[in-house]
DNA sequence: GTGAAAGCGCTAACAG
DNA sequence: CTGTTAGCGCTTTCAC
């Protein structure tokens, strides 16, 4: 805490006018004729005057901060969303508060304990797990407004995010639409119990009438380049015919890209490979990605919002809204209808 | 503000206590016998109290909060800044205030100002421009702990950072000892005012009795993937025999590699690449790029004991201290010796 | 037009 | 052992 800063009254003091007098020509009252006010600006601007936030916050009960939780903001998707909503939240006069869960349920927990007690006037939080949400849940019950960045439509949460389900759907659908049949995916199943991508494959296989087949399925270590990769070697040593393949990131379908490079397979023609959220390596990968747009910025700007909504509203909160966004696929040269041969 | 949150006072009515005893209590002084302890702590528990850290800090005189300005979180070496940084200070139990000042010098003064107001303990920056200091000169002048994340040995302003002159001075030697005589750089000859990379670069080139050639240095648009595609295109259209090139980021490294294999150019046998800071994605990279590593857990563990230091230094401010940490080279597939041919 | 007084929720100093 | 008082820097209400 800068350690000693001028105050109201030490202007006060220096002018001659009360502290109140000085308060009030500082926040531009009426009230005050223009010759005090100016007096008083000016001796603030020698005393360096800033007014002090935190004795402010604490009689105007608000702190114009909103806490932000990530899972871990080395994901590119989630730097994005960390830098849409510093900047969404400066524009609208608010300060960011960071915090990173380390997809730790019991870190997540405590930032959230931090934030409440720092009196953060809202929260955006992107929650290690998918489903279980009960701590949040009890938070919005006491009237604390927070929203998701991940969507359960019946979580009693607001939430705004991208549709996962309808992307994993749009995505494979495509692939099957330009004549692939064995479509694979690297998906944990669940463990997380975030389901939604492999829903949105099984709905496209169903609605296309091709039969689900375990051997597809591979379950990788992680989202990054190097889970990627290794999924992708697990899935060539499975030899199950495969010919494309949907990933659960960008990154992770880099890792895969690399894998198929090294090893000759040939992107698109001996495996095509569709990723999520189209990030700028991808984009400019060797091979440019196809993936599934992650549209970051209307997101982040309807999660904002709906969290300032939820800040102003009198009394109880409003019921929550889960608001999906159905992302559009951006296709690229690592992806292409099935060769005849 | 969480809309009515249990205060002291409302757990000393439960229990009949004073406001004082519940303070002492809670925060576990031994003056307070268990069994009081026990009554005001189940009280507690059962109203769901979080004790009011703004007004705790504005007794205190202390946020526990620090701020981190950063010029942009979309470049990967500042994304894992943030991440580890976030991460160190909460392990010490300070909270991060984020903001991004989008390289503007006016926006990165608003939120310097902005923390000041919220009296964050201490910040952290990395400032858009590498010599105009003077703003932050000026508040390290009214004892405010400040440390940058960038440094100018003579700025008379606390930093710890990566020593980019050693850096492009090994990574030139490097290609030069490896019989490389026509290496180019990608820099903006210290339009910003960041000369240290070139500065480097000339260093390695005198040592070696190699001349200086304008015709080698790019100036490219930024640091990202296209900057580096575009600017080794424009490399290239220059046609002055470049055998290998230093790029600014691992991005920019990216890009130019991008432009190589769409180019049939070989990487490394027709061109070298070099990037700068060591990331992810350039470490998996369909060519692993030799890079400049940038060690962030050295970096920030060093700048967060230091601005823990200062915040806890009685008096007026040590005097500023400015720490370089001497880059190692890693090499991989981008970079090899000069062949024969 | 301007000032005095009270209070935000907490801690610290001092009594008892 | 526990309670009372004062005060952190600000805003708000109400007098003058």
């Amino acid at each position: 805490m800068g350690k000693s800063a001028a105050r109201l009254k030490d202007i006060a003091e220096k002018t001659g006018f009360s502290v109140n007098t000085v308060s009030l020509a500082l926040r531009g009252s009426p009230r005050i004729p223009d010759e005090t006010r100016r007096q008083i600006s000016e001796a603030a601007e020698q005393l360096n005057y800033l007014p002090n936030q935190v004795a402010k916050s604490l009689v105007l009960k608000e702190t114009k901060s909103i806490g932000l939780i990530l899972t871990d903001i080395t994901n590119p998707v989630l730097t994005a969303v960390a830098q849409a909503v510093e900047l969404e939240l400066s524009k609208r006069g608010y300060l960011t508060l960071f915090a990173t869960s380390n997809s730790n349920p019991e870190l997540e927990r405590k930032m959230i304990e931090s934030f409440r007690a720092r009196r953060a006037d809202g929260m955006l939080v992107f929650p290690c797990n998918h489903r279980k949400l009960d701590h949040i849940r009890q938070l919005r019950a006491r009237n604390y407004p927070v929203v998701l960045l991940v969507g359960d439509p019946d979580a009693g949460v607001d939430a705004v995010c991208m549709d996962e389900r309808a992307g994993a759907f749009k995505a494979v659908s495509h692939l099957l639409e330009n004549g692939h049949r064995r479509v694979a995916i690297f998906d944990g199943s669940g463990q997380e119990g975030n389901r939604e991508k492999i829903d949105g494959y099984k709905m496209a296989l169903a609605a296309a009438d091709v039969a689900f087949d375990d051997a597809l399925v591979v379950a990788p270590n992680g989202h990054d380049v190097r889970s990627g990769y290794q999924a992708m070697e697990a899935l060539a040593a499975r030899d199950v015919g495969a010919t494309a393949v949907i990933c659960p990131t960008d990154s992770a379908a880099l890792g895969a890209l690399r894998y198929c490079v090294r090893h000759g397979i040939r992107v698109p023609q001996d495996m095509a490979i569709f990723g999520f959220d189209n990030t700028e390596f991808g984009e400019h990968a060797v091979t440019a990605l196809s993936s599934v747009n992650y549209d970051i910025g209307a997101i982040t700007k309807l999660a904002i919002d709906r969290v300032i909504s939820l800040i102003n509203s009198e009394g109880d909160l409003p019921q929550a809204e889960v608001t999906q966004v159905e992302p559009d696929l951006v296709i690229r040269e690592s992806t292409a209808p099935l060769s005849a041969d």
